[in-house]
DNA sequence: TCTGGGGTCCTAGGACCC
DNA sequence: TCTGGGGTCCTAGGACCC
């Protein structure tokens, strides 16, 4: 797949840009005496944890991200273990993604450490894409960690060529082997097709992205919807969707917060406790973001298969959890049934406005947004809200808890790292 | 003593209105 | 005398991604 940098690249020009191992790859940047050496950032063992990063050396061993902890502690017990530093990846990953922008304005962060790239030549660069992704990779070494770069003439295929050759891999598709190159894979390859589509297709004898390209758009519209035509094309290599640039940011549309317990929380006393915890932690982010909600969702988990939800509309939008968490707990007798254990509480806040997002600075006062209908006990509340706010910016989340919360502080919520990577 | 946490999108059924 | 059909909103659940 190697190419001479003359030819010039006929059509579209799509990279997807991933960062090798990229939280134990920092951990091992930041601790020289880590490196070579198995690494592991994930929750602990003995919580339910899971594995969010293993570190190449930790692979070996068949240690691999969302694995249980438990079970990579058996694989790899000499493996060093960290939750993580969530701060210093995102300090790392605007660095990266700078240098990515430094290419071309079109770039797509898909997520802390992956981002699409369109350096299509004759719009914004006149280069040739193979030399251009050779220099990202360059220049994101020296920062002390590294990337794979898929390079094709869409976004499916650029994902899937980058994940062929890892680490430091650089895979092309040349534009017009964009069919022969999908062909052969396993469906599963493509991103949008997990386990139960799998098995569906499977079911239907088809196994290969070569198969798939083949059947009726139609026909698979009929089995699986609206995303069944848009399968068909992408494993045909005839994807269009444009990569997005910066300047149209995502809408958020929602925010929640949710804990899995060490242990299954069994009375109604501990779950009042917990979903109290989680709608402060969502409460908290709401402010910083500057968003208020109508819908209030609990989400508890029963065991490891069957997670239940309950939705309740409000009157007025809000990002007080003295508000919507008193609202989750009422959803709580809709959802459970007194003896039965919950082994995860969540709780969501969605439904915004589009227009109102403001961001409200951490330590402002928010003096022109008081609802003049609040009553005195509730202005106290908000107030309540949003001094909590200021310690946990200074101190982290587990800073502080209201008073029923305390009994957590230390059954769980690690501040793990909140993103994971490379499935 | 077996599997996290943050999201998005899609589907499907029931209520309700006209 | 009794009953169509379309549209929209709300709710619950599932698949999937990183």
């Amino acid at each position: 797949m190697e190419q001479t940098i003359d030819i010039p690249w006929q059509g579209r020009a799509v990279g997807l840009m991933d960062l090798d191992a990229f939280f134990a790859s920092v951990e091992q940047l930041d601790h020289p005496e880590w490196r070579g050496k198995p690494v592991i950032v994930g929750g602990s063992a003995e919580r339910r944890g899971v594995v969010s990063t293993a570190s190449y050396e930790a692979r070996v061993f068949g240690v691999h991200s969302a694995m249980p902890s438990w079970q990579a502690k058996r694989l790899c017990p000499q493996a060093i273990w960290t939750h993580g530093h969530y701060a210093r990846y995102r300090e790392l990953s605007d660095k990266v993604m700078a240098i990515l922008h430094a290419q071309t304005p079109l770039v797509e962060q898909v997520s802390i450490d992956e981002a699409f790239f369109d350096v299509t030549p004759g719009r914004y660069n006149h280069e040739n894409p193979i030399a251009i992704c050779r220099r990202i990779q360059e220049e994101v070494s020296e920062l002390g960690i590294t990337c794979s770069i898929g390079l094709g003439t869409n976004k499916t295929v650029a994902k899937i060529a980058s994940e062929r050759q890892k680490p430091r891999g650089l895979t092309i598709v040349l534009p017009g082997t964009e069919a022969s190159f999908l062909a052969p894979l396993p469906v599963r390859a493509m991103s949008g097709i997990g386990s139960a589509s799998e098995k569906r297709l499977s079911e239907m004898g088809i196994h290969t992205l070569g198969q798939l390209a083949e059947r009726d758009p139609e026909q698979m519209r009929s089995i699986f919807g609206v995303s069944g035509p848009r399968m068909v094309a992408r494993a045909a290599g005839l994807e269009q969707s444009r990569v997005r640039d910066a300047e149209e940011p995502d809408e958020v549309k929602s925010v929640s917060n949710e804990r899995t317990f060490a242990h299954d929380l069994k009375t109604r006393e501990e779950l009042v406790a917990a979903i109290g915890h989680v709608s402060a932690l969502t409460g908290t982010r709401l402010r910083r973001k500057g968003l208020t909600g109508t819908q209030v969702t609990l989400k508890l988990k029963f065991d490891i298969r069957h997670t239940h939800t309950a939705q309740r509309q409000l009157d007025e939008p809000t990002d007080d959890e003295h508000v919507f968490g008193a609202v989750a707990v009422k959803l709580l007798n809709s959802l459970w049934r007194e003896g039965t254990g919950v082994r995860l509480v969540g709780v969501a806040v969605s439904g915004f406005d589009g227009a109102r997002p403001r961001q409200l600075g951490l330590f402002d006062e928010d003096e022109d947004t008081e609802p003049q209908e609040a009553t005195p006990p509730q202005r106290d509340l908000r107030a309540l809200s949003i001094a909590t706010d200021n310690i946990r910016a200074r101190f982290g989340n587990d800073a502080l808890s209201y008073g029923r919360d305390l009994r957590f502080r230390h059954t769980e919520s690690d501040t793990a790292p909140k993103d994971k990577r490379d499935f």
